[in-house]
DNA sequence: TCAATTATATTTGTATGACAAATTGGCGCT
DNA sequence: AGCGCCAATTTGTCATACAAATATAATTGA
């Protein structure tokens, strides 16, 4: 169960990612104890002193605790960091069609609209062009036929308008949510078959920006979320909206 | 610099809260170095050993980068994992009068409203005991004249609320700002002279959550923090709110 | 018999010393 | 000046020993 695969190098990185992952899918449940920092080293072939570190981190993040001649027991997921970048990308790809998932959306549904809202007042030159130019590298040129969006520049699209919403916390979700972006993103593109209209929402919430109109970026991030929504096929109720979102597609 | 106070015993966490406090006060600046880990073993009388493990907490927390022959570096603030409790604890003390703050209070305007408008959806048997509970410590009955505000009660009425939207994500912020609600809801407390009127505003989020209201639950938890944010002066602009917000006190 | 107390064993926590690996900076060579 | 090589510094890893904490078992006393 702890061994790593016969191709992956043991090295810390690679024991902690392992570990982790056993948590977050399952196959270590919640309260389980570990084997000692002992028997640990020796299933890895590693030092104790590496192992004790992998765990510190494991701890850290809220995955495991640690008392004495208690061993290592894993914790519930009510208190895993979730917010901790590395937690959230090994959590998306264990957790795709779970509670997690709609919770993320959820989250994505509360933060974004106003994280776009605080952009359009707050955003500088070197925000806005940063904005900007992930925009111009999601799709080509509408003229041309094919558009296909770019699942890089969209994440970048919605990190960049995150980091100029100037909010100290906000700006920290949004490097967290990175990784987790990433799955749900490239899902959402690849359901979705009218590219051009997702451009053009997008280009919405850009131009609102560009014209420090707060409630158009807030309602164009609505409207671009609920269509990855859409694409999704999921359905998120009871989050409260600002009122002119009578949005259709 | 790096010396305990004489009477705080010197162990792994006293060292982690010493040197997190000077990094998050600004004592150790953004790319400064410390001392290598033997001299800072030196200095506060401990085993290098014990020094990496604090690093490594530190680390982990984004308050710090080591890389070798480089040493223990100072990250910037845009790297702290501020979303963490405890980093989240050491800077609501340090930097109580600066964007911080005002940070924080917006991220509360944005995600408080929404946890309590999903919490009036979702909210099971427990949760609303819990909720009314807080509550009903927040201050003793209206007959009686005197009316004190418990900011206990006052942050665990917040907190059972968050419990209660049943976001995972949402829960988890919830917990890590615990530290620094006590800060600002302590102060907003001592400064605002009409307890009653901030029951009243408590109180009618509860009975939104117990009616199923998810509207006027958002809508009383603006005016509950509209009403924080007026005790301790500031103005926050910016945030999209739902449509009825015309609150007067 | 039962309760309280004392041993004991297990596990993590800390200390120490040694060496490995990485990376900077200077030195010398061309 | 530019390139490659060597040495110094610092973190990273390893091995071993012991300390501290704590659950479990054994013992003792009423």
């Amino acid at each position: 169960m702890f061994r790593l695969l016969p191709e992956v190098p043991v090295n810390k990185k690679n024991i902690i990612d392992h570990v982790a992952r056993l948590i977050i899918d399952g196959t270590l449940r919640t309260d389980q104890v570990l084997p000692n920092e002992i028997a640990l080293a020796a299933l890895f072939g590693v030092s104790r002193t590496m192992i004790r570190d992998a765990l510190r981190s494991l701890e850290e993040k809220g995955l495991i605790e640690r008392k004495t001649n208690l061993g290592t027991r894993v914790r519930s997921i009510h208190s895993w960091n979730l917010l901790d970048s590395e937690v959230l990308a090994w959590s998306s790809k264990a957790l795709s069609q779970s509670r997690f998932l709609l919770s993320l959306l959820e989250l994505r549904l509360i933060m974004e609209p106003q994280a776009a809202a605080l952009a359009a007042i707050r955003a500088n030159d070197s925000d806005l062009q940063n904005i900007r130019d992930s925009f111009a590298r999601m799709g080509p040129d509408q003229a041309a036929g094919e558009v296909q969006l770019n699942t890089d520049a969209d994440i970048e699209f919605h990190k960049a308008i995150i980091k100029a919403s100037g909010n100290l916390f906000v700006a920290q979700f949004g490097n967290a949510i990175s990784a987790a972006l990433h799955h749900t993103i490239y899902l959402s593109n690849k359901a979705n078959i009218d590219h051009r209209q997702s451009l053009t929402c997008h280009r919405r919430v850009l131009e609102a920006i560009e014209n420090r109109n707060s409630k158009a970026a807030y309602d164009g991030m609505c409207r671009v979320l609920k269509n990855t929504i859409t694409d999704l096929k999921l359905q998120i109720t009871g989050v409260v909206l600002s009122d002119s979102d009578s949005a259709d597609r």
